[in-house]
DNA sequence: GACTGAACTATACC
DNA sequence: ACGGGTATAGTTCAGTC
């Protein structure tokens, strides 16, 4: 029977059937019904002939190529045809052949039987079938599109009676279809556990959230159960009563935690030990775990997406949080944290703590769907624009979703796709070292009235489409006889042809993308339109880190090197015109300048900026970030000199802006940040030093008073690397020792917490000090003066002529009053 | 045992 | 291995006298 369906897809998989691959996709029509569709697939990759290749022999090995057959256990996997194409490969005109196989599972084996003289490169048989697929047949992910087809019943193998779906449909035709909003059913989970380590402990209880449903599954009875909570058998019970909710909630997105890393590896681990199935999937099949640098969970037909993977690529550089825990991250985008709960082990929990325990677990998967739902609008946008499935999109590095851009954009050049680098590639581009970066101004320390700020828009994206840095655009180290641009590295001149390469027309592109949808939503302004408008500029911005990324197929370090190169050269240039101009120059990095206002007006500044705008090459832009009525630059602790990268600047209605400071640095304790903060705020807003002063004798006092509570005095480091392999055996790592010795959790990645204790010996080394906050103990006020309230603010008085003497009250007269 | 510079470590800026 | 380089600063380590 035929039938014609709107189609969101989702969840992008492939099977074999008869030796050839086909791909299955589960989404949903407009109706909100669950739909399968299966598409055959014609796999093929790419043969690249050398230029003089002569069209005899390019026949001649067509025919040849024709013929390649590998036999394998169980499939026979042919050339089915093959096609010459004119292509493009690196920006080169190239005779490729377009061939077609049985099945791609032995595309490298085919691949690498085609290693004839005349052909210059293989490609396009190290891209995921899927990511071929979404090319090929335009079914872009998230997006609507028109489905015809045939509705599947019993063939390839029985799939469509096996799936959970409302229907299946064998595809005859897909075409885009009008955008209408599509809302994903989400369903968040969280589960709660004895031990943190994998599947040590019991599970005790999981909780699920969807839009209209709040649930805890638990095993642990207690007299009166509120309604939320389910109690069930036991442990294999509540692990089968959650596999069933998953698929009674007939979600199209399953949303954990750090689900890869926790939550769903020990529902596997638990189900394994108990003999239950964990069989998540539609088709009803387990998670399976995919090995990467972060293992990551699979369930067949539903989008698992742990938010914490999509958060620390996509959003941990514009965020305020110290740490990617839910409880921060969750505060920062909802205004809402974790409930307040004291872990101990089950068997201690009396029956008061079991009910905060349940409310506990429901209130992080209510966090976790929130979050779900606040980053729908831009998990959309990428799909749609980066062309990948949500699985692999929430996944992905931030390298990762440029190429994945890149690859599903490059049909518009008519470019086949360069490969994958193999290791040995990988080793050889980082024995190459590291290139010259940005250029930083050391300041002259002091406070400043009336500083501007200019910086160049997405400077680095500006200069790559501005001079047409990239991989195919790469002329070599010597000037040829056509016109280029050039720029000047430390091992010599490189240069670039000006003929457009792809990279940087992407590049462009996406920027004047970024601008149209910023402006559009700056009209009308919606979640959708500022995702898109973040999007763009997310992918816009990795674009330079992203050539120089030695994992990176479109790698090019002399394209790298040249952007930092001429970002050099041109905020030089600008600094120069802006002291030309007779402005003093206080500061510049990368991509700002600051300088002093002086006897000019904002007018003329802006007039000025103008001028300057007018002067500059190709797309490069600079802008004015800001008016500030004072700033403060500071020494370095060693010498007399400006530090650079820290800085504090208010602005005319009160705001700071604080960069480099230990303020701004979480491995500083609270009191040290506060203290600095408020100094900082009370120099900027009054012009002088003096309330700040007697505010910081008043927190020395206090110290020495030991009024200090101790979550003030608590230092945090995070654990980089397991404890074993550390050289250098710091305050820290002592700190994670003695958390290791009493039985508590520790882990890569987690902050530790100590604080610098009072001995009654003088000892010498601060980690001899180092004691938990739980542990008893008095704070070392000699090592808070020193270590910590002295060096957060010596260097700002210093300005004032104030030295450490007079902070500490110590009679000492001001060297430079007269 | 005190001193000193190098090494190691963490974190920030853009 | 899973974007780049630039920069500050604390603590320990290893060598010297």
């Amino acid at each position: 029977m035929k039938k014609e369906i709107s189609f969101m897809p989702i969840d992008y998989d492939y099977f074999d059937w008869q030796g050839r691959n086909y791909v299955k996709i589960i989404g949903r029509d407009d109706k909100g019904k669950r739909v399968c569709i299966v598409d055959s697939y014609e796999p093929y990759f790419w043969a690249i002939f050398k230029q003089d290749t002569s069209e005899r022999k390019i026949r001649e090995l067509q025919q040849k190529i024709g013929k390649i057959k590998i036999e394998q256990v169980g499939r026979t996997t042919i050339v089915e045809k093959t096609e010459l194409h004119d292509k493009k490969f690196l920006g080169r005109d190239v005779k490729a052949l377009k061939i077609f196989i049985t099945n791609y599972k032995d595309a490298h084996a085919i691949a690498d039987k085609i290693d004839f003289p005349e052909i210059e490169a293989r490609r396009e048989y190290d891209l995921s079938l899927i990511t071929k697929y979404i090319i090929d047949k335009k079914l872009v992910p998230l997006t609507w599109h028109k489905i015809s087809g045939e509705i599947l019943e019993r063939d390839y193998g029985g799939i469509a009676e096996s799936l959970d779906c409302d229907v299946c449909i064998k595809v005859e035709h897909i075409e885009k279809a009008d955008s209408i909003i599509f809302e994903p059913k989400i369903l968040a989970f969280d589960i709660e556990a004895d031990e943190f380590e994998i599947g040590k402990g019991e599970i005790l209880m999981i909780s699920l959230v969807s839009k209209n449903f709040k649930k805890v599954l638990t095993w642990t009875r207690i007299p009166k159960t509120p309604d939320f909570v389910e109690v069930c058998k036991d442990e294999a019970d509540m692990i089968e009563r959650f596999v069933k909710y998953v698929k009674k909630q007939n979600a199209d997105m399953l949303v954990g935690y750090f689900s890869d890393g926790f939550d769903l590896p020990y529902l596997r681990a638990r189900a394994e030990k108990l003999k239950v199935k964990l069989s998540l999937g539609l088709d009803g099949s387990q998670p399976t775990f995919a090995r990467g640098r972060i293992t990551s969970a699979r369930i067949s037909g539903i989008a698992h997406v742990d938010l914490l993977r999509f958060i620390e690529t996509v959003y941990s550089q514009y965020m305020q949080s110290e740490t990617l825990g839910l409880n921060e991250v969750a505060r920062e985008f909802l205004g809402e944290g974790k409930k307040d709960f004291e872990h101990k082990h089950s068997t201690r929990l009396k029956e008061q703590e079991w009910l905060n325990y349940f409310e506990y677990n429901l209130q992080d998967s209510v966090l976790t769907y929130k979050l779900a739902e606040k980053f729908w609008p831009d998990m959309l946008e990428l799909c749609n624009i980066i062309q990948e499935p949500l699985f692999e999109l929430t996944r992905d590095g931030m390298s990762q979703l440029v190429e994945s851009y890149i690859i599903h954009h490059l049909k518009e050049y008519n470019e086949i796709a360069e490969k994958r680098p193999l290791h040995d590639e990988i080793e050889e581009r980082r024995r190459r070292g590291r290139y010259e970066g940005a250029f930083v101004l050391q300041p002259i320390p002091g406070l400043y009235e009336n500083v501007v700020m200019f910086d160049f828009t997405s400077m680095y994206s500006s200069v790559i489409v501005t001079y047409n840095l990239s991989r195919s655009t790469f002329l070599g180290y010597k000037k040829t006889g056509k016109e280029a641009n050039e720029a000047e590295l430390s091992e010599g001149k490189v240069y670039f042809t000006k003929q457009p390469g792809f990279f940087p027309m992407m590049l462009e592109d996406m920027i004047e993308k970024r601008k149209k949808y910023k402006a559009e939503y700056k009209q009308d302004p919606s979640p959708v339109k500022r995702a898109r408008s973040n999007a763009y500029k997310l992918l816009a911005n990795a674009c330079y880190g992203y050539q120089g990324f030695f994992g990176a197929r479109y790698y090019c370090r002399e394209a790298a090197a040249a952007t930092a190169s001429l970002a050099r050269k041109s905020i030089l240039a600008t600094i120069d015109k802006i002291k030309a101009a007779g402005y003093q120059v206080i500061y510049s990095d990368t991509d700002s300048i600051a300088f002093l206002r002086g006897n000019k007006n904002k007018q003329e500044v802006l007039s000025f900026l103008k001028k300057l705008n007018s002067e500059l090459p190709g797309i490069m832009e600079l802008e004015l970030e800001d008016f500030y009525a004072r700033g403060i630059w500071v020494t370095k602790r060693t010498g007399e000199f400006g530090a650079k990268k820290k800085y504090a600047l208010i602005t005319e209605d009160g705001k700071l802006k604080i960069r480099g400071f230990e303020t701004v640095r979480r491995d500083w304790c609270n009191l040290a940040r506060e203290l600095q903060n408020e100094v900082l705020l009370r120099i900027l807003k009054e012009g002088n030093e003096k309330s700040a002063l007697s505010y910081t004798k008043k927190i020395i006092q206090e110290l020495k008073a030991r009024k200090v509570g101790k979550e003030d005095i608590v230092i945090r480091t995070q654990l980089k690397k397991p404890i074993s392999e550390y050289k250098a055996i710091t305050p820290h790592v002592i700190a994670a020792k003695k958390m290791e010795e009493m039985g508590l959790p520790v882990d890569v990645g987690m902050l530790v917490q100590y604080f610098v204790a009072e001995t009654r010996e003088t000892k010498k080394l601060v980690r001899e000090k180092v004691k938990l906050p739980e542990e008893k103990g008095e704070y070392d006020i000699n090592y808070y003066l020193e270590h910590q309230i002295v060096p957060a603010v010596e260097n700002i008085f210093e300005i004032f002529g104030i030295k450490k003497d007079e902070l500490l009250g110590k009679s000492q007269k001001k060297l430079l009053e007269f």
